[in-house]
DNA sequence: TCATGTAGCGCTCAGCTGGTC
DNA sequence: AGACCAGCTGAGCGCTACATG
């Protein structure tokens, strides 16, 4: 009568491990949860039976009966992008060393595909979702009625009094990507990406503003801002393309290092060379940053200590402590120099 | 006594909205279910109560009682790179035009890692999984007991009779790239990733001495097998060098792109040219290949094709279709020529 | 025709029985 | 006889289906 798992017809409950065992389905719980509470030799009985029939439990009924679920939603705009990419693999990380899993889902920059998504995570009743929230410039307004009030933590947007957040400095990013060009002598610089949509793009404008500013440098001479349709090398290449019609700056700052990418490839196919002509700091340091073919200079996101801060954020959040404190945890950018703006920095690192 | 849902403790019950809209619980749940067996006049009151309460229904809850779970488990090696992560972009969008959801895992490559997903997925009563198994060379025997009887369709990796699988032709692609060499007039060539242990690579070089052979033209001696340690830029780069120290091919076919990527580095390093010096020609049609400084010449995977398959197969099989005949899918990879193995194509496409 | 009540999905936990020393 | 421990029982988690009214 021993009924192979592999060909049985649906899964095998606790009851069957019970009935195999010959003892009452609270003893065979006991064993998986409290095995302390069980005799030895009807432990072992029971765990013989779990083995023969490949007992999985149920983790939904778990759930249901007032176990914390292990399943945390990670809601992000662009699955595809590289930068995304690398932070929900930090994020993935920073989850799992906390015992739980990932459902990462995509957003697709799509405001409805957002919500939808959330309420999806709310049914499911997931422990928490950590969300890149798909808006250049969503209010923090928008996520106060969150569908179930399932507990979130925004990454990359400051989300008020309402919400945890963890944020990486953009404006202090823009500022060490000029400190450093300005250090290296240039100061008839070029912002790639002065997209009039993209918060973080406008806020690393800013940085670079500022830090011109604080040079001593009037901005709307020394620095010249391009806007941008998207984010990809394409667009990158587009908007490099144009801005050489009104001269050759001596250096190019990206919004981010696709953008910087393309730029590369615009000033080569111009017959400029990087960074004897121009330099280039792109943004991110994405995993391609390193291996370009001039390797690229940029600005660091810190995602591993972002991952596991917003890890340790939502966990304490959806932990049930009822008085919660909203927290933001700001990071700090980093500056790597390569060789696409400093020629005598070795080609790895 | 309206309770804000915001700050309410603990979710929202369908027993809440009942009580609100002063109804029975099952009339709740026909709303929700089975609107037309409920009077359009209670029906509104039901709406109001949920929608002021901001009721979601929990999904655990009625999976328990029979409902399909619509969560599907994606398990893929390395959420890095790039192939893996379009591959499961598109799964993804195959998957939600179903109307499902997916959970994408992690294995990184290791085995327990692996298998704890697996088992992670069965408890969690998925619906099914998508794996793209996480050894080089696993048995299809691996997959044969697995926890909980999960229904699994296998990603590019045959599965024998006792699983589904969507794969492409490997073998053909190889041919492909070589037939394209060929008619280059190329016959010195090289394939770069002739790592013994990762089976993709062993079928493509399969098929690149396949297609030597079939023009008449012995494998040993018209192609160099180089391995490679890794499958990234760097060790792209590290291969190409070492290839170069014993003569310069006249085209370097390379088992992904990220390896061609680390080819040209080591071309251009050495002062020759692509494609004029060396052709190149990558695997995978990654969306960076196209926009390489010289944009690349590639096999392209059938990626959306793939994800459709795919989500299809495992729909059908976790249907609870008693009598599942496990089907095997295999497609064709597609030779997208571009300008790093001639000169005269455009650079875009 | 439309709403109600109830059983039960798989599991856990508090409370209980009954056998031992 | 009282303390104790192993294991059993049953209610209930949130929901749906089905048989009634």
């Amino acid at each position: 009568m021993s009924r192979s798992p592999a060909h049985e017809r649906g899964p095998v409950r606790l009851r069957d491990v019970a009935e195999l065992a010959g003892v009452a389905t609270g003893t065979v719980s006991n064993t998986i949860n409290h095995p302390e509470r069980v005799h030895p030799r009807t432990r072992v009985v029971v765990e013989d039976a779990i083995r023969t029939l490949g007992f999985v439990p149920n983790q939904q009924a778990r759930v249901l009966t007032g176990a914390a679920s292990s399943v945390i939603g990670l809601v992000v705009l662009d699955v595809e992008s590289p930068f995304y990419m690398e932070t929900a693999h930090a994020l993935e990380r920073a989850v799992r060393e906390s015992g739980n899993v990932v459902m990462l889902c995509n957003s697709e920059g799509d405001l409805e595909r957002e919500e939808a998504l959330l309420t999806m995570l709310a049914a499911q009743r997931v422990r928490g979702a950590l969300l890149a929230p798909a808006t250049p410039d969503a209010h923090a307004d928008r996520y106060l009625n969150l569908p179930g009030n399932l507990p979130i933590v925004l990454l990359d947007f400051d989300g008020g009094d309402e919400h945890c957040s963890v944020t990486v400095d953009n404006v202090s990013g823009g500022a060490l990507a000029i400190n450093h060009l300005l250090g290296l002598g240039h100061t008839r610089i070029a912002f790639l990406g002065g997209s009039p949509n993209l918060r973080q793009f406008r806020q690393r404008a800013k940085g670079a503003r500022g830090a011109l500013q604080a040079a001593g440098l009037d901005p709307r001479e020394h620095l010249t801002e391009v806007s941008v349709s998207g984010i990809g090398i394409r667009d990158g290449q587009q908007a490099a393309e144009l801005l050489l019609e009104s001269g050759v700056p001596d250096a190019i700052f990206c919004g981010n290092d696709m953008l910087a990418f393309g730029a590369y490839r615009a000033l080569t196919s111009a017959g400029l060379s990087v960074p004897d002509d121009v330099a280039i700091v792109g943004y991110d340091d994405i995993e391609f940053a390193k291996d370009w073919v001039v390797p690229l200079t940029s600005i660091r996101q810190p995602i591993a200590s972002l991952g596991q801060h917003a890890a340790q954020l939502l966990l304490e959040h959806s932990a049930g402590d009822d008085a919660h404190e909203h927290r933001h945890v700001v990071l700090e950018p980093e500056l790597i120099v390569r060789s696409s703006s400093d020629r005598r920095r070795a080609t790895t690192a």
